[in-house]
DNA sequence: GTTCCTGCAAATCCTTTGCAAGTTC
DNA sequence: GAACTTGCAAAGGATTTGCAGGAAC
């Protein structure tokens, strides 16, 4: 894990370059914070994230470099409950989410079907297509197990 | 039009019975003018079509009565640019939406090859779907036509 | 009469913005 | 040194909540 993100980081510097922007000792601390978890974050995880080595940092400072790391294509962002929560976005290909409702957990997935057929409804409507968001709500497997244990065990 | 939303209205009066709530002045006058509006409204633009004709109720009444109309099964909610807004429920089959992000218009869609396959996907992760949220964002019919428009004029 | 409703103001949550001080180039 | 960044505090928008007075059953 030598080098772990590197070329995200110089993705992060080419666009400062290229927009006039400057490098900062939080953006590099923000963005390494980011690059080491795998999960969607909401503002204030990544923040803790930060915080645990860096406590000066502020949440002004992470709202304003997730904002940046989305404009340089190494973030996307998705609502959850009305947060925002982000991931990477680099080198991954597209997908959308399964949300579980009771433990909270968020599972991906990519249908090319789904796609497809949302080209075809745009198409029919003669809208064109910028983005989209789907999300599917419920219960993951194991609190879908634990649900139907807990009905059971009161039949 | 006589009798518009009848049913509705029938549907609204069992929920507040059998819940042992009570009927008002302001319940009855929010629901038709949320029955009578075809558009997905925002708290703010039903509470100003209901000001019309009756100035005194306050925006945290609509507030509460559209939870208790989404309770009711008459209303449902969708999130647009981090704001709920509220269609009718009651008879209406399932439908995800398209989103101009130029002129905000709001397109129904439904599919059922895509409902399929979320199905599919749920069922093989073991996930119990309760509901979901699907939303297609980018230029309607005319709104693309207009930037087509603009952009060769430019050319 | 008791219980529920209403509307106001205040509070909450998430996010953005103004600004003075600190950094980077 | 000019331009950009930061962090605080304040502002912002959407929604919820506490509460005293009013309406429904």
């Amino acid at each position: 894990m030598k080098n772990a993100g590197r070329e995200e980081k110089e993705l992060l510097a080419e666009y400062l370059r290229k927009h006039g922007l400057k490098r900062s000792a939080q953006r590099d601390v923000i963005l390494d914070a980011f690059l080491r978890s795998d999960r969607h974050l909401s503002v204030d995880d990544l923040l803790a994230l930060v915080q645990r080595k860096h406590p000066e940092v502020g949440r002004t400072t992470v709202y304003r470099t997730l904002k940046l790391l989305q404009q340089a294509g190494l973030a996307t962002s998705l609502e959850v409950q009305g947060q925002s929560r982000f991931e990477h976005e680099f080198g991954r290909q597209h997908h959308d989410h399964l949300i579980c409702s009771s433990c909270g957990d968020i599972i991906e997935f990519s249908s090319p079907e789904i796609e497809h057929q949302q080209d075809v409804i745009a198409a029919e409507l003669g809208f064109v297509i910028q983005g989209h968001r789907h999300q599917i709500y419920g219960l993951c497997k194991r609190c879908a197990a634990r649900a139907a244990d807990a009905s059971r065990r009161q039949a």
